[in-house]
DNA sequence: TCCTTGTGGTTTCCAATAGTGACCTGGTTA
DNA sequence: TAACCAGGTCACTATTGGAAACCACAAGGA
């Protein structure tokens, strides 16, 4: 990694092992949130997550509810979120097989957790479009 | 949209313009929720947002702040998240020039709604990696 | 006058990864 | 024979992110 290449280093770094302030704001590198989000912040893990809060699913049924993932992809994310521990994966013996997917009580307390996210998203995201377009008004393109 | 399983494949397929169910968890490609993660999602504008959220800060006062963030990244999300309306960059004609970052009403808006997405990936990682460690040692490696 | 330091970035180059489509297995049902 | 299920593998492209160079300006020192 890069060591010590900050000129002014009598600022409490916060690439140190921990700041004692409390439950601590973390910006580091150990943030917690920062661990969360490189799980959760891809494409498609609140996509499922979100489908399978309203119930068990399987395969192919995820696959055609969520429009345009691959199956590797989806494959992939499945298997991430189970390692996880945010869904669990329950083989059936039965005909040829059957996999079903299920949120677990932990993806249960995520999703619940994402929800006012989600919520915020869908009522604000037309002020963010909105400021988006008076920002390329303004300096975007026109002078 | 309380129905449990899916056992039949007639299903309306998420990709279509658009579902009249209600306020609609859309799960397909025009959803905010995708819209959000895509800007939000990414290495450093949570951790922006929230150092922004303690007070106003200037370019390497963040630089310093966050470890491990690199020149581009930084300005490059700053920028996004000003386009977004998210904060709002401060120019001070002072001796050089400052620029001052601030978080904006709607910022702080979004800030309230990821708080409890913070709490949680504070309080429940550990949980999260626990489950990780125990799928590595099932069926990870061993036998 | 030149040199260095510092601020607030932008740009270029590059490696790593995330993600896609297409095609594969292997079994079952019709 | 075809389609469905539950994926796996390959080849490819797009995006992300880092390192470092560069720029414009100003202050301070020799």
């Amino acid at each position: 990694m890069q060591d010590g290449t900050f000129p002014s280093p009598d600022y409490p770094e916060v690439t140190a092992p921990r700041r004692d302030a409390g439950r601590g704001d973390a910006y580091a590198r150990d943030c917690p949130t920062r661990a969360l989000l490189d799980r959760v912040g891809d494409k498609w893990s609140v996509l499922i997550l979100l489908l399978l809060g309203e119930g068990a699913m399987r395969f192919n049924g995820l696959k055609r509810r969520i429009g345009g993932v691959s199956q590797k992809m989806l494959s992939q994310t499945l298997r991430a979120l189970e390692r996880d521990g945010l869904l669990a994966r329950e083989v059936l013996p039965t005909t040829p097989v059957s996999v079903t997917y299920r949120i677990t009580p932990l993806g249960r307390e995520l999703l619940a957790a994402l929800r006012l996210m989600i919520d915020w998203a869908e009522t604000r995201m037309g002020a963010v479009v909105a400021a988006q377009a008076a920002y390329d008004a303004a300096c975007g393109r026109a002078p």
